[in-house]
This record gives structure tokens, C-alpha cells and sequence, in this order.
DNA sequence: GTAGCCTTGAGC
DNA sequence: GCTCAAGGCTAC
């Protein structure tokens, strides 16, 4: 049950000027054990003329703090809704679903994840996605500054040498940092880390910080919308937005311990030496690179490998840093700040594809810094290929590629279509297509994959390769969902038919979506994260499901035999949404009628375009059925793991899996 | 409540 | 015995 009164806030001041007064309710403690994580999806239920920080509660009354009756809201621990359909709103702040404060919704549950979970999600500020950090974070391991020394002090009375690298740390020996080129700053506020605390490196006050607030089981509320600036100067402003980036950036509750034992260790230490080993791999790297220092091949081979810690594939890291790496976007602190993955804040899927009918994909500025530029991801971005985007030209949203990466075709953000070569689709393309064509925008979908993929693991010691899985396969079907509602048949459906047709095609729709990066847009087959690890993209494709590589090759083969290209991408994507099967459709005869439309429009080209792959249109539909069995497998898988408490709850993702399971 | 410094103690 | 990441203490 969902408070209906709109939240009260009680601001206050103090020579900075208009603070805020946090609420502070209990937050049990973590239990030993468990496994949270920070939620990148807020779903907010709504009530008439609730105000956008309005209370989320989850245990059906306010709670009761010294006596006094405080507002509820902006818990960081999970709440439950009944369904998908109860929902009426969703903020996707990272644009990516994640483990919310924990897979099980909330960052004290004991981590039992054996029963079916609820879907519960977790109010959390735009953190990480698009700006982790700071503008003073910029020097950091990734950043060529890194490794001068700094005027930094000793904060650990302990400035014992070091037995891999240091005291521990970085950035706070007097020894200059040079000594190992390490310096780091916290990934929470961008003060200077003080060494490993609660899974990861950060300051000395955001360690206490963070001890504080589980130990005495603090839950704080924002006032203002859940995106406050944390930086050194202003994380005392807003703890609980300080609270959830310290959640985001990797920070975990169950490091707090429940009998508040002092000393010892605990099961973090090794990994936090595979850290070190990790990072001081990636500095000899730099430094080989840099020409710095001329390293053997004995020194760069002494990375400690570490494995994925539940991802059933690959996941070892390998210290094989991409040199040109960098740090996730650290634009003018306004880390909290960033917008969703699409632009504006992603409401659930119910409130989504009712939001007006434009296309962040393709009309959202992107403000935050270009990721670097990684193998596989589309080049010259905005511009054409001939050289050169004049200025006020629309960019290339959409382009058809040939093997060698040269480019065939594309259509601006204009939806206008360009042949570059003619050496295939000899016919006319037919302005329907083009139009579909104009609706994708996958230099926008690679670049926010990188930022992705980079910003959840910027800093972070050691990344769940499945949990990460789980969290692009989310972001990548908010894409769906968010092309879906855009699209030019789906648009005209109720949004009731809407859900029910995204919930029978999703899955399929992200199989065919990765089929068309890796074939048209070359994706490679893995992408270095920022800490060393690897994300083999080539899981995306197979849902997680290792032994379906051979399917999936198949299917590939089997296309690239067709010469499918984007149009066949977008067409089949169509035909597998708009399936007039679909149970309970109340519109089932527009539905009947624009799936016969795109067979028409499909059929049409590739005799037009195509006219020496004999028979395509009808073989390009008989994969249908593979691609389908492949998305039931991997909805299968999905479905176990997250049963079996390894998959974040707090997903879209994990909400479709449910929908479909009932 | 914050944050810098101190104490502790398991693992190496 | 050393290390260093926990928790504790305390001035602010």
C-alpha cells in the first residue's frame, strides 16, 4: 500500500546556503551474506497529484521515527508492487535496470531470493550512467595525470610499506603516488581515497559515511529530486543521495558487519588484491604505452586472473585494459544529474510508451562526453563517410555497413536515405523503409553500451559479469521498448495492446537486435571493462545461454547467406512485435493489418532489392521460428537465474520474465 | 552528523 | 610481525 500524501520536506540553511533536512527512518542492516546492489531502476508509483518525490513505503504505514510520524519516501530499500500492471510509473535512471539495494529489493533483505520474488524496486538518483564522477575525478588511474605526485597527506596513521603496491592505496602515502601511478580519487565524492573500504576504494568520510548509515540503520529521503550533486564539497547536503551513489558505485552493506567485530579481515581481501594485482597491470600497460618505462614480458604477465563470480560465461579478467580507455563521463559533477540512458527519465513501460511520441534515440542531445571510441562501434560519429559533417547537417542515425566496414547506405536523422555503394539492394528502397530506417539510431545505441558497460564498472573492484549481463540486456530492451512506442504501427495501439505485444516479442527483438549490431555494425565478440575485466558482448546475443552459440551462428550464417541488411532487420523486427497471435488483444484486427502490411512492404523489397537471393522474403520468415526457440531458452535461463537470487530483481527486464511466466 | 585519527585482529 | 580494512572515538 502506497502513501497518497504528498511528501513534506523541511528545508533549512546553513552558510552554504538552502540545505535540506534529510528524514531519517531505520534501515535494517545487511545480513551477512548478502548481495546488494544499488537499484538503477526508481518505479514510482504515482497517485493524483503526488508530487514527483512522492512517498514510497514498504511497509504500508509511515514510519515512526523518536515518535515522530515522518513522511515516507525515497527509501532505499525496496517496494512491492502487486504486478507490472500496478505500476504507473518507472524512472530509469542509469537507463538500465540494476540489482536494486538488493536482489531482493531490499538492501537488508536477508538475501533469501528462494521464493518467487516480488518485483521491488528502489528509488535511486541518475548516478552512474552518464557521469560517475566528478570533474575532480579526473585523475584517476584511466586519466594520464594519474601518477603525479600530489600534495596529499597521510591519512592512515598505520603508512606501513606496501606489500603489492603501497599502503594499500592510492593517493595516501607520502610517498608520491608517482611511486606506483595510482592515485585515485573516491568514486563517491572525489576526495582522496583513503584505501579499500566496503568492496572498493574511497575516501575516509565516505567510509564512515556509509558505516554509519547501515550500522544505525539510517534511511534518508531527498527533497529535492533525487539528483544532488556528490561531491566533496556537497555530500553532506543530501545523504541520501550520497547514500545511494555510494550504493551505485559499488559500495556493499554486507561489508558492514552485523556483530561490529573489529579487526581481522573479511572475504573481500582477496579481492581486493586481485584488484591491486589488476590495476598495477593496467598502470605497467599505460606506462609501456606512454613509453615511460620499457617492461619485460615477465612484469606483464603477472596479472592475477580472476573469474566471474556467477556469470556461467567467460568473465576471467585479463588486465587487457583497452589503452584507450577512459573513465565514464565526468561532466561538471552533475553525476546525479545525467539524464537517463534515452534522454529523459524512462517510466515504466505502462506510463513509457505513453509518453508523447518522440524518440529520444534520436532527438535527445547527448550531453555527456563521447565514450572512447571501442572496437566495433560505428565510426565517424555525426558525420559522413566522405568526410566531414558540415555543421548543421543531420547526423547519420542509421547506415548499412559491408564486412570490410564500408558503408553501403545511410539515412540521417532527417530520414533521409543515401547510397554511398550500390553494390547490393540494386532496387529502389521504398520510402516506407526509409522511414523505418530513420526510427533506429544504433551509433546511439553502441556509444550508450560503451557508457554502459563502462560507468558499471568504472572503479569498481571486481564486476558480476551476469549481473552486468542482466543490466544491458534491461537497457537494451528499454531500447525496444522505447523504439516500440515510436514506431510507426505500434503508435496507433492502446497501450494495454502495447504491453501485451513488447511482453510475446522482447525477447526475440533483443536476439534480432544483436544479430543486426553484429552483422551490420560489427560488435565485437567481447569489450574490455575500465577495471580489466571482459564483457563478452557475444552473451548479449545468446541471453546468457553459452550452449546456444551454435544456434545463434547459425541463424547468422544463415542470414548473411540472404544478404540481410537493416531493412530486413527492421522489417522482421516489426513482423515478430506485431503478432496478431498474441493473446487478448483488444485490437487484434489492426494489429492483423499491419503485420499483413510489413509482409507486403518486406516481400516487396526483397524482390525489388534483392532480386538474386531467390525466394528471400519466405526464407527470411523461416528463421522466425529458431530465433523464437533461442528466446524462449534464454527467458528460461533469465528466468532460473533470477530464481535463483543471481539476477538483479529491480529490472525490466526480470518485470517481462514475470509478465510472461504468469 | 561528519570526518579524521585510533584501535583491533585475521590473514599473510 | 606486518598489513590493512574493519569498528571506535571524539573534536567539530
Amino acid at each position: 500500500m502506497l502513501p497518497t500524501e504528498p511528501l513534506i520536506s523541511i528545508p533549512y540553511s546553513n552558510q552554504r546556503g538552502r540545505f535540506h533536512q534529510p528524514h531519517i527512518q531505520e534501515l535494517p542492516l545487511a545480513a551477512p551474506g548478502s548481495n546488494h546492489r544499488s537499484s538503477s531502476l526508481i518505479l514510482i508509483k504515482k497517485e493524483p497529484n503526488m508530487s514527483t518525490s512522492g512517498s514510497l513505503s514498504s511497509g504500508g504505514s509511515p514510519p515512526m521515527v523518536g515518535g515522530t510520524l515522518l513522511p515516507t519516501m525515497d527509501m532505499p530499500i525496496g517496494n512491492s508492487f502487486a504486478s507490472l500492471e500496478d505500476l504507473s510509473s518507472v524512472v530509469h535512471p542509469l537507463g538500465l535496470g540494476g540489482g536494486g539495494p538488493g536482489s531482493g529489493g531490499n538492501p537488508v533483505d536477508s538475501g533469501s531470493n528462494n521464493s518467487p520474488p516480488t518485483l521491488s524496486y528502489s528509488t535511486s538518483p541518475t548516478h552512474n550512467m552518464l557521469g560517475l564522477l566528478p570533474d575532480n575525478n579526473s585523475c584517476n588511474l584511466f586519466n594520464p595525470s594519474a601518477g603525479l605526485p600530489t600534495a596529499s597527506s597521510n591519512n592512515n596513521s598505520a603508512g606501513s610499506t606496501s606489500g603489492d603496491f603501497g599502503p594499500g592505496v592510492v593517493g595516501q602515502s607520502d610517498q608520491p603516488d608517482s611511486k606506483d601511478g595510482m592515485e585515485e580519487l573516491c568514486p563517491v565524492c572525489g576526495d582522496k581515497v583513503s584505501g579499500y573500504h566496503y568492496g572498493l576504494l574511497t575516501c575516509e568520510s565516505c567510509k564512515g559515511f556509509f558505516k554509519r548509515t547501515v550500522q544505525n540503520k539510517k534511511v534518508y529521503t531527498c527533497v529535492a529530486d533525487r539528483s544532488c550533486v556528490i561531491d566533496k564539497t556537497q555530500r553532506k547536503r543530501c545523504p541520501y543521495c550520497r547514500f545511494q551513489k555510494c550504493l551505485d558505485v559499488g559500495m556493499k552493506l554486507e561489508a558492514v558487519r552485523h556483530d561490529r567485530m573489529r579487526g581481522g579481515r573479511n572475504k573481500f581481501g582477496p579481492m581486493y588484491k586481485r584488484d591491486r594485482a589488476r590495476k598495477l597491470q593496467v598502470l605497467r600497460q599505460r606506462q609501456v604505452i606512454h613509453g615511460g618505462v620499457s617492461m619485460g614480458p615477465s612484469s606483464m604477465n603477472n596479472t592475477t586472473t580472476t573469474t566471474s563470480s556467477s556469470a556461467s560465461y567467460g568473465g576471467g579478467a585479463s588486465g587487457g585494459m583497452n589503452s584507450t580507455s577512459s573513465p565514464p563521463s565526468m561532466n561538471n559533477n552533475n553525476n546525479n544529474n545525467s539524464p537517463s540512458i534515452y534522454g529523459s527519465p524512462i517510466t515504466h513501460i505502462k506510463q513509457e510508451i505513453q509518453i508523447p511520441q518522440v524518440t529520444s534515440m534520436t532527438s535527445s542531445p547527448d550531453t555527456s562526453p563521447s565514450p572512447v571510441h571501442l572496437p566495433g562501434m560505428i565510426s565517424n560519429p555525426g558525420g559522413n563517410p566522405m568526410g566531414g559533417d558540415t555543421p548543421g547537417s543531420n547526423p547519420i542515425i542509421a547506415q548499412q555497413t559491408d564486412p570490410a566496414g564500408g558503408i553501403q547506405w545511410q539515412i540521417n536523422a532527417a530520414g533521409k536515405h543515401q547510397d554511398i555503394q550500390s553494390n547490393q539492394g540494386t532496387g529502389k528502397m521504398p520510402a516506407i523503409i526509409r522511414e523505418f530506417l530513420a526510427s533506429l539510431d544504433d551509433r546511439e545505441w553502441q556509444s550508450e553500451l560503451y557508457k554502459l558497460l563502462q560507468s558499471q564498472s568504472f572503479n569498481q573492484v571486481e564486476v558480476d559479469l551476469f549481473e552486468l549481463l542482466c543490466k544491458v540486456l534491461d537497457h537494451n530492451l528499454f531500447a525496444q521498448v522505447d523504439w516500440a512506442r515510436n514506431s510507426y504501427y505500434f503508435r496507433e495501439l492502446k497501450v494495454d495492446d502495447q504491453m501485451k505485444l513488447l511482453q510475446n516479442s522482447w525477447s526475440e527483438m533483443l536476439i534480432l537486435d544483436q544479430i543486426h549490431q553484429r552483422m551490420h555494425n560489427h560488435l565485437p565478440d567481447e569489450t574490455p571493462l575500465p577495471n580489466g575485466q571482459k564483457f563478452e558482448l557475444l552473451s548479449l546475443a545468446l541471453l546468457g545461454v553459452p550452449s546456444m552459440s551454435d544456434s545463434f551462428q547459425e541463424i547468422t550464417n544463415k542470414l548473411q547467406s540472404l544478404k540481410f541488411d537493416s531493412a530486413d532487420y527492421v522489417c522482421l523486427k516489426f513482423v515478430l512485435l506485431l503478432n496478431p497471435e498474441v493473446r487478448n488483444l483488444n485490437n487484434r484486427t489492426h494489429v492483423q493489418e499491419c503485420h499483413e502490411q510489413v509482409h507486403r512492404i518486406l516481400l516487396e523489397y526483397c524482390v525489388n532489392c534483392y532480386p538474386s537471393v531467390p525466394d528471400k522474403f519466405n526464407q527470411l520468415l523461416n528463421l522466425l521460428p529458431d530465433l523464437k526457440e533461442m528466446a524462449t531458452r534464454g527467458e528460461d535461463f533469465l528466468y532460473f537465474k533470477h530464481m535463483q537470487g543471481n539476477a538483479p530483481h529491480a529490472t525490466l527486464l526480470m518485470e517481462m520474465l514475470h509478465a510472461k511466466k504468469r
